[in-house]
DNA sequence: CCGCCATCTGCTCATATGAGCAAGGTTGCC
DNA sequence: GGCAACCTTGCTCATATGAGCAGATGGCGG
C-alpha cells in the first residue's frame, strides 16, 4: 500500500500543479476524499517529489542564506540562484548584483565604507545605481594597482561607487605590495598614506573581494607577484588572497614575511569589524570563500549558490529520493 | 516600475515558495498589502519564473499529453517525464513503465490484443505486475525473430503478456520478411497461419512499438534485413518500422516490394483500428514518433517528454524569459 | 479470541487565497 | 487644461486549504 500510494501521490501532484485542479476535483479523479489528498500532496512534499524552482537572474536562495547565518555565524547571507546558469562570467555579474542591491539596502547607511578592488567589485560598482546612497565616504584599505596595464581599475571601482552615492573617495597613494620592508615601512608612515590607513580603520564598513591563489591573479597580472610566486605559495596552501594577503584553509598568512610588505589593514582588523562583507563567486573561489567564511573574516557574505553548498561542506547535489 | 514590479516578484516568489510564509507576512516584510503580493505572485508565475517539477520516475507531463490529444487527434497519450534523466535506457523503462500502467487501467478491457514486438514492448511484458487483467487473448501481428541469436523474444513477450493476465497467447509461426514475394504468399494463405492472422485483424487493441531506420534494429540483428538494405531505405526517406514495415515521415511505405514480402497485418488496418497504441522512446525515435502520429497510426500514444515535444513541433527548451 | 497500540480516515473549524468590483490615479489625446 | 480610457489599488466575499481531533481500522501480543 505503501508503494500504491507514493503512485498517488504523484498523480495527485500532476494534477493539482500542472493542471491546476483544486484538491476536491483531484480527489473525485482519483476517487479519495479531499483530505486524503491534501495529505498525498504533503507527503509529495515532504519526500522532494515536488521541485519549486525560482528561475530569475536575481532570484536567491533563502533557505541556504538562513543556514549559512546560523551555522556560520554570519550576520547576512546573499546567496543567488544559479539555476540554469552554465558560466561564471554570468553567476559573478549576478553576484555582484546582488552585492550592489545589499549595498543599497544597507541600513544604517555606513558613513566610511573601507574598499578592497578587483573584478568582482568593480563589477559591483558598475551595478550600483545612480543615487544609491545620500553621501557616503569611500576609502581605500589595501594598496592599489599602479603598475598595471589596466591602470586606475582600483581607483575607478572607488570613485565610482562614491560618485554614484554623491560621495567622497579616498584614495591609497601606495603600491600593494613593496619589495623591501622598509620602504613599506616608510610609505606607511608617510602622512599622507597613513591618514588614509586611519580612515581605513575607523570605516563604518568594509567591502571586499577575494582572488584565488593561481597565475590568474589580479596581482600577478599587476606585477606585485610572479607566477613563480603564486605556485609557491600554493604549495605552501594558499587558497587564495584578500585585501592582497595571501591565506590557508584556515585563514592564517601563508607568508609572513610577504605580508609585512603588504599594504594596507590587516586581516585582524577585518576579524573584528561588526560590518565585513565578503562578495565572492565563482566555481574557482570555494576554497577561499570557505576559508574566509570559517575563519570570521567577514560578517556578510554575497555569493552564488553553488560557492554556498561548498561553504557550508556540502557535496553539490546529491538528490534525496526513494522510488 | 515595471522593473520593481518584477523584482519584488522574484522576493515575494522567494519568500512564498522556499520560506513558507503567507501573503499576509510577505506583506508586512515588503511592506505591501496581501493582495499585492498575491498580484506579484501571480504575475511571477505567468511570466514563468516559478517552475515546478515534479521529479519522480512515475511522473508524467499532463498539459503535454493534452497537446498531443488535442493537437494530434489521439484518443490518449501519455507521456511521462525526462526530468532528471541523462540516459535513453531510463527513459524506455520509465515509459514501458507507462505503457504497462496503461494497459492495466484500460476499460474496457480488451478481449483480443494484437501484438508487436521488440525490446520495448518486451520492456513493457516486464513491467505488468501478475493478475494485471483477468484473461487477455494476445495474438502477434507480425512475423517473430526466428532466426536470431535471441530467439523466441517476440514469442517470450507475447507469452508474458498473456500468462501474467492469465490468458492465452497466440502465435504467428511465420518470418518477418519473407525472400521471395511467392513464399510469403503461400505462407500467408496456410490456414494456421491464417488463422491467426484472421484472429489479428479481429483484435479489439494493438499494441506496438517502433524502430528507428538504422542497422541497430532488431530486423539487421535478426538477419532480415542488411545494414545495406536499410541505408537504402534511408536514402528513400525512411524513418523508422513499425510492424516491421518501413515508413518515411508522412508515414508511407518506404519499399512496397519489400513491404509486400513482410508478412503482418497492414498499416492500413493498423490505421482503421479504434484503439492502436504505439510505445515509443527515447532520442533515436523522435522522426519515427512523428511519422505514426501525424499519419494516423495510432490512437493512443505513451512515450517521453522529449518526443512529445519533437512530435508537437516544438523546440526542445527554449525558456520564454523577460529579464 | 480479546484488547491494546499505532495508524489511518473523515470530519470541524480557522486560515489563506483568488475572483470580482468599485474607487482612485495615470496616461495620452485633444 | 480637460476629458476619457486604462490600469492599478484596496476591498468584500466565496472558495480552497491546512491544523487538529475523534472515531475507525488493523496488526499484534497476551
Amino acid at each position: 500500500m505503501i508503494d500504491t500510494d507514493e503512485l498517488l501521490s504523484i498523480r495527485a501532484a500532476e494534477l493539482y500543479y500542472e493542471e491546476n485542479k483544486t484538491q476536491d476535483e483531484i480527489g473525485s479523479i482519483l476517487r479519495l476524499t479531499r483530505w486524503k489528498v491534501g495529505r498525498l500532496l504533503a507527503q509529495a512534499k515532504a519526500s522532494g517529489f515536488i521541485r519549486i524552482e525560482i528561475v530569475h537572474p536575481r532570484a536567491r536562495r533563502l533557505p541556504l542564506e538562513r543556514r549559512l547565518r546560523e551555522a556560520m555565524g554570519l550576520k547576512a547571507a546573499i546567496v543567488v540562484s544559479s539555476a540554469g546558469v552554465s558560466d561564471d562570467e554570468e553567476l559573478q555579474s549576478r553576484t555582484a548584483q546582488a552585492a550592489a542591491d545589499y549595498l543599497t539596502s544597507l541600513r544604517p547607511i555606513p558613513r566610511t565604507l573601507g574598499l578592497s578592488w578587483g573584478r568582482t567589485l568593480h563589477d559591483v560598482s558598475l551595478h550600483l545605481k545612480q543615487g544609491w546612497a545620500p553621501g557616503v565616504n569611500v576609502v581605500q584599505i589595501n594598496g592599489g594597482v599602479s603598475l598595471s596595464k589596466r591602470t586606475g581599475t582600483a581607483a575607478t571601482t572607488a570613485v565610482m561607487i562614491a560618485e554614484k552615492a554623491s560621495g567622497s573617495a579616498t584614495l591609497l597613494p601606495s603600491p600593494a605590495i613593496l619589495e623591501r620592508l622598509e620602504t613599506k615601512r616608510a610609505i606607511e608612515s608617510d602622512r599622507a598614506v597613513a591618514a588614509v590607513l586611519n580612515l581605513g580603520i575607523g570605516a563604518s564598513a568594509y567591502l571586499y573581494s577575494a582572488g584565488q591563489a593561481d597565475a590568474s591573479s589580479a596581482l600577478v597580472d599587476s606585477g606585485y607577484l610572479t607566477a613563480a610566486q603564486i605556485d609557491e605559495l600554493v604549495q605552501r596552501g594558499a587558497v587564495g588572497d584578500i585585501v592582497g594577503r595571501y591565506i590557508d584553509s584556515s585563514g592564517s598568512i601563508v607568508d609572513p614575511e610577504l605580508d609585512e610588505r603588504t599594504l594596507g589593514i590587516s586581516l585582524t582588523h577585518l576579524r573584528r569589524a561588526p560590518l565585513a562583507i565578503a562578495v565572492i563567486a565563482g566555481r574557482q573561489k570555494h576554497a577561499i570563500a570557505r576559508a574566509v567564511v570559517s575563519s570570521g573574516l567577514c560578517t556578510v557574505l554575497v555569493t552564488d549558490e553553488a560557492t554556498a553548498l561548498a561553504v557550508l561542506g556540502d557535496t553539490p547535489d546529491s538528490e534525496p529520493h526513494s522510488s
